[in-house]
DNA sequence: ACCATATATATGGTTTAGCGTATATTTTAA
DNA sequence: TTAAAATATACGCTAAACCATATATATGGT
C-alpha cells in the first residue's frame, strides 16, 4: 500500500497507534508483547494496529525467534520523521504518553525477565 | 469541543481539510469562496470541513460583511503549529498542494475582482 | 511429534466519517 | 422589504474504522 500524506496522518489519528508510535520513537524497536503490556491493550488489538502501520511502511519489523520487533521506518520521508519527533517532544513529557513510557521502562529494568512473562 | 492529540491528527487526515490547512498555513486568512475555488470542491463540503476545524479551534474565523475568513488559530499548542509548518515545507512545493496554491494565487492576482465571482 | 508461547488474522457487529442534495441563515444592496 | 450572494446546516445514505472474540500460524523446547 502506498502512503500518501492523508494516510500518514490517519495512521497517527488513532490513540493506540499514536501511543505505540510515540513509544517506538522514544525507545527504538519494541516487541509486540512490550507494547501490549505498556499500553495495556489486548494482543489482537495492538497486532491489528501494527499491521496497519506496517502496511503503509510507517514501521518496519524484524523477527527474532518468537518475537517480532517493530520500529519506526528510518526511510520514511524526512518531513514525516520530523513530525513524529516534534510530536514526541510536544506531548511525550506528561500525560498518558509519558505514563506508557514509565510502565515500559519499569518492566525492562527487571533484568533476567524474558521479554514477555 | 476539546482538542486532544488524537483528534488533532484526525483533523489532518482528510484530504480536503489538509489541503485547506496547507493553504491557510501559507497564505494566512482565506475566505470560504477562495477555498472552494482553489480546492475545486462544493461549497457545503468545504463548509462542513471548516466547521469541524473550527469546532476544535484549529482555525479561527473573522466575519467581514458577507465573507467569513478562516485562519489557523495562532494560539494552538506550539508543537501543533510546528507540525503544520513542517508539513507544509514537506509537501507544499509540489503536487496537489502546490497546485492549489497556484490556482489561488492566479485568482487573487486579478485586481478589482471581488472575492467571489 | 507435541505442547507452549508469541503473534497474526478472520468474523460479525457497532460506531463514526464523509458525501451529495436540499434548505436555512446572514448580510448587503436596491 | 425583497432579492441576491455568501455561508451554514440538515437529512439520508454509503463506506470505512474500530472492537471483542475466536481461531490460525509460526517458533522453540521437550
Amino acid at each position: 500500500m502506498n502512503l500518501n500524506n492523508e494516510t500518514f496522518f490517519k495512521m497517527l489519528s488513532d490513540n493506540t497507534r499514536l501511543r505505540a508510535l510515540m513509544l517506538m520513537q522514544r525507545m527504538g524497536e519494541l516487541c509486540v508483547c512490550e507494547l501490549t503490556h505498556a499500553l495495556n491493550v489486548s494482543q489482537p488489538k495492538i497486532s491489528r494496529h501494527l499491521a496497519q502501520l506496517r502496511e503503509y511502511e510507517i514501521v518496519g519489523t524484524r523477527r527474532d525467534g518468537q518475537w517480532m520487533y517493530y520500529q519506526i521506518n528510518p526511510e520514511l520521508p524526512e518531513w514525516t520523521l520530523l513530525v513524529l519527533q516534534q510530536t514526541l517532544s510536544g506531548i511525550g513529557e506528561s500525560g498518558q504518553f509519558y505514563d506508557d513510557f514509565v510502565i515500559l521502562n519499569d518492566r525492562t529494568k527487571q533484568i533476567n525477565v524474558s521479554c514477555c512473562t
